[in-house]
Formats: C-alpha cells, sequence, structure tokens
DNA sequence: GAGTGGTCTAGACCACTGT
DNA sequence: CAGTGGTCTAGACCACTCC
C-alpha cells in the first residue's frame, strides 16, 4: 500500500520493459477488467507520479500510450477518463446505393421525404448544420487514373462537410468529383447554393441523363489528419475510415469520384454479399 | 540562416500555437512539399533543438505528432525518416468469396492449387509462416448475438495469424468462431494440425453439409493494440482495419464468425456494388 | 484558490547504429 | 568510436475547471 491507501500495480524495477510502458499497460489491465469502469476517472498525474515514485513526464508518457490506444479522452483542467465507447452508425452501402437510385424516379417532395435529405457523402440534414464548397480544378494524377482521363483534365469539385448540432450525431466530410464538361450540361450542377439538393448525386447526374450502373467502393484507414480531426470532432489516438467510391454509368464510363471521411470509431460499413447456389 | 546553413522554418513566439506544433507543422509542410522526399532523413533531434531554440523534449514532441500522423518513423540509432507510401494490397470480398464458394466443388489438387492456400482469413501460404490455433470457448455476450444464441454457447476459436518472411508480404490476423456442435461433426475440422486446410472455411463447412447463402461485411477502423502491433509489424501512427465476417447458412443460420485485423496502410477492402436498372 | 492537464526546460544515462 | 533516438528526472509556468 501506498501513503494514499492504494494498492500499488506491479510496475517493478526488475521488469526489463520501460516503467512508462508498465505503468500503461498496469492501467489498462484496471480497464479492461472493469474496476476503471468507462467516464471514470483516473488518478491525477502527479498522484500517478508520487505513488509510483516516477516523474510526471514518464506518468504522462504513460497516459499518452493509453490515449494512443483510444482507451482514456484527457480534459485540460478536469482530469484524464476512462473512454466512453460511442454508438456506432451502420452504413449499409449496397442498400443505401439502390435505395438512392430507387428514388430517383419519385417526384421531388417524395424524394425529400425517403432519404432525400441523403447526400450521396452519408449525411443527412435534420440537426445537422450542412456545408458544401464548390470549385473547378484540374485532375491530378491520382484522379485521372480513378477517372481514366488525362492528367489536367477539368474536374468540378464539390466538397461537404457538417457540423454536429446534437450529440451522437452521425458524421463524414467527403470531396466528391465529376467531370466538368458532364456536369455543365446542366447549370444548376454547378450551383452550390442549390445544396443540399434533394436525393443526392445520383438524382443530380439523372438530369444530364445518366443512369449509373455500378459503384465500387474501396475501404481503407489512417490516423486522422488535423482538420479531420477538428471537422469531426475525433480525439487523439482514433482512426478514420477512408472510402474512395467509383461510379461508373450504363456505357461504363467513370461519372463520379468521392472520398469520404468517418470517424472509426463511430462507423461501421456493412456489405452484404449473396452468393450463388451449388446447384445452378 | 541559422548556423547550419539551414533557413530557419517560420516557428515563432508571436504565434499563438505551441511551438512543438508549430514545428511540427512546419516540417509536414516540407515533407508534403516534397523538400523531404520519402526515405530521407530529418535533420537530427539535438540539431532541430539547437536550430529552434527549443529542448530536446519538445522537439520529440513535434516528432511524436509526426509520427502519429504516419508521416515519418524513427530507428534507434539510426535516425528520423519520411516514410515510403508502403504497397497497398486490394481485397476484393465480394470475387473472393464466391470464388472460395466455387472452389469447394474442386478436388483437392485443384483446390489447393487456385487460390486452395488461402484461408478464409486471406491469407495464402507462400513465403509466410502460418500459424493456426485451436481452441473451445464459451460465445461471450457479442458473440452470442452474432450467432443468435445463448451466452455461453460452446464455440470452436480458431486463431489464424502469419509472421512474413518476404518483405512487404499481406498480413492479417483473425480469430474465427464455428458452433462447436456443427464442428463436432467432422473429428477433422476439431484438429488444428490439420491447417492450413485447402479450400478453407467454406470447404470444411462442406464436408458437414453446408453450403453458405450469404457472408455479411463489417468494416471498422481503429488503432491497433500492442499485439496487433507486432505480429502484423505496423508501425506507430498506422491505423488497422477491422473485418467482421458473418456467414449464413442456406437455412438463415449464422454458421461462421470471423474477426480479421489488417494493416490500414497496406490493405484497400473492395466492394463493387451492381445495381439494378431503372428500366426493369 | 486549489487542483487538473498542457507546455517547456536543461540536464542525464542508456541502447543502438554506423564507421 | 561518435552520433542517433529512447527513457527519465526535477523542476517551472500556464490555461482551464470547479467550488
Amino acid at each position: 500500500m501506498t501513503k494514499l491507501g492504494v494498492p500499488l500495480l506491479s510496475v517493478t524495477e526488475r521488469d526489463w520493459r520501460p516503467r512508462y510502458i508498465q505503468l500503461a499497460e498496469a492501467l489498462r489491465d484496471q480497464i479492461d477488467r472493469g474496476q476503471l469502469p468507462p467516464g471514470s476517472p483516473l488518478r491525477s498525474e502527479t498522484d500517478l507520479a508520487d505513488s509510483y515514485a516516477m516523474s510526471r513526464t514518464s506518468v504522462r508518457q504513460a497516459i499518452k500510450l493509453l490515449r494512443d490506444w483510444g482507451l482514456v479522452t484527457s480534459e485540460q483542467g478536469r482530469g484524464t477518463f476512462v473512454r466512453k465507447t460511442r454508438h456506432r452508425v451502420r452504413r449499409e452501402n449496397m442498400l443505401r446505393y439502390q435505395r438512392e437510385k430507387d428514388a430517383v424516379l419519385l417526384d421531388e417532395a417524395e424524394r425529400r421525404a425517403a432519404g432525400g435529405t441523403e447526400q450521396d457523402t452519408g449525411l443527412s440534414t435534420g440537426d445537422l448544420e450542412f456545408h458544401a464548397e464548390y470549385q473547378t480544378v484540374p485532375a491530378d494524377a491520382d484522379l485521372a487514373a480513378r477517372f481514366q482521363v488525362p492528367e489536367g483534365t477539368q474536374l468540378l469539385e464539390r466538397r461537404y462537410w457538417t457540423t454536429p448540432r446534437a450529440e451522437d450525431a452521425p458524421l463524414s466530410m467527403s470531396r466528391s468529383y465529376l467531370l466538368h464538361e458532364i456536369a455543365a450540361k446542366n447549370p444548376d450542377l454547378l450551383d452550390q447554393s442549390r445544396e443540399p439538393w434533394p436525393g443526392g448525386t445520383q438524382h443530380q447526374l439523372s438530369t444530364v441523363g445518366i443512369e449509373l450502373d455500378r459503384i465500387v467502393d474501396e475501404v481503407t484507414a489512417r490516423p486522422p489528419r488535423p482538420r479531420e480531426a477538428e471537422i469531426l470532432r475525433v480525439e487523439h489516438g482514433v482512426s478514420v475510415v477512408v472510402l474512395w467510391k467509383t461510379s461508373t454509368d450504363l456505357d461504363g464510363r467513370v461519372v463520379e469520384v468521392a472520398e469520404v471521411i468517418f470517424p472509426g470509431d463511430r462507423t461501421t460499413m456493412v456489405y452484404d454479399v449473396k452468393l450463388n447456389r451449388w446447384d445452378k
């Protein structure tokens, strides 16, 4: 027991590992075991430093590790707390894309009602503050390859993001690209003030005579960039899910490419793969 | 210019942000701009500390940030280097699952040849050291819900992982669960020494008369756990992609649940969504 | 005002890499 | 061997939260 009456975790000098790692793992055990339930505070840094006869710097290194592992968050002036597991949003992309396609045939009021408020980016305009920003950009090497067009081809870039007003809102931010040549056929498509567009991109494309045939999703993960951390309000030690979505029309032409960023701790992407029967 | 003949980045005291963040962003700019190409070393910590009149601790804080952003890696005794972007492995799950199903009808030699060496987990046994470990466990709350069985139901847990012998090998680690009651119908399925099983799980299940109807993939991301970082050899500041795969047979019964972990910087999951025509 | 985490310093010793 | 990053200390001042 320490002078504080708290049993010491086994953070010994005989262990060959750095002491800050020993402390981090000891605390992680307590969290895993439920001795430190979600929402509960860790003992303060100075307190831990005293108890374990370590410098505060080393204690902070241990806590930094716990943050990187996504187990705790620190709040200045308050303390460090065990993270509550966030409510996850399930994004069923295969259903969603077909539903959006079907909705194009409905009239505007119906589109607005039945998921019409959904951007192709996965945002709903309920209690979210919606932002859209258009500009024309030349295709870089990556985008040119995805569109199968020469580098430098004019693209309409549309950036979308939302800021949550309510808690636990589903969030994402995205960049969507259209071939400028195609979008220009309908001047409304170049006008960002018409966003949010009921029915999303599939309806927008339908106004210039385009019907989608396939959408290819490519899913990856990486740590958030600073701007993404800010907009998505993800904390330190959380990953983002990156979705590259490539839409192809009936002629096999790539008509939209979008990159959508989701907070990894709040998003699950679902794909339902139906298999062919053997006896067929 | 400093005494080292290197132009100082703008890390000033007038800026309201912490100096270690200013330094990190200045270095990030150099990397983004290509002034520090992939593979090139950063100046040493002591060198940077001298140039910018900061303590080495603060410089290390800046470099820690760059590592968290996935931009650099540090190697003890050598230096800190700009990360090379790793070769990505594209995992086309929809194709893969159907191909595995079709392969079940082939004979063993053919299965072995045509992707038969693939575990359902996505491993190929080429230049990888393959590990499999079986044990019987009771279903926890999460698994029970996924299988739609009571908590505590006996499951066969199979853990798979590989250690790369060659460089840049595709990697993953996984836990796969079968209902023990079902697996026990064929004693070979309880015997871990029979791994790697040519044809993977779909063939294993076929030996007890099971044909799969659907596979649902759930994809998420998070920072790696220490064990995962070790096995997958992911560096600090990389995310892992987590795939939960639920397989259902023709009767709608859940017959396999697997969790597969991939290194986020080397894996892209691809789903090709075919849409129905409007005129149908 | 007391207590918290955030930033920062000026040292120290170590393990590891290259020569 | 000199130079690198990894660990660690014992302080300091600050911004912030809560009472």
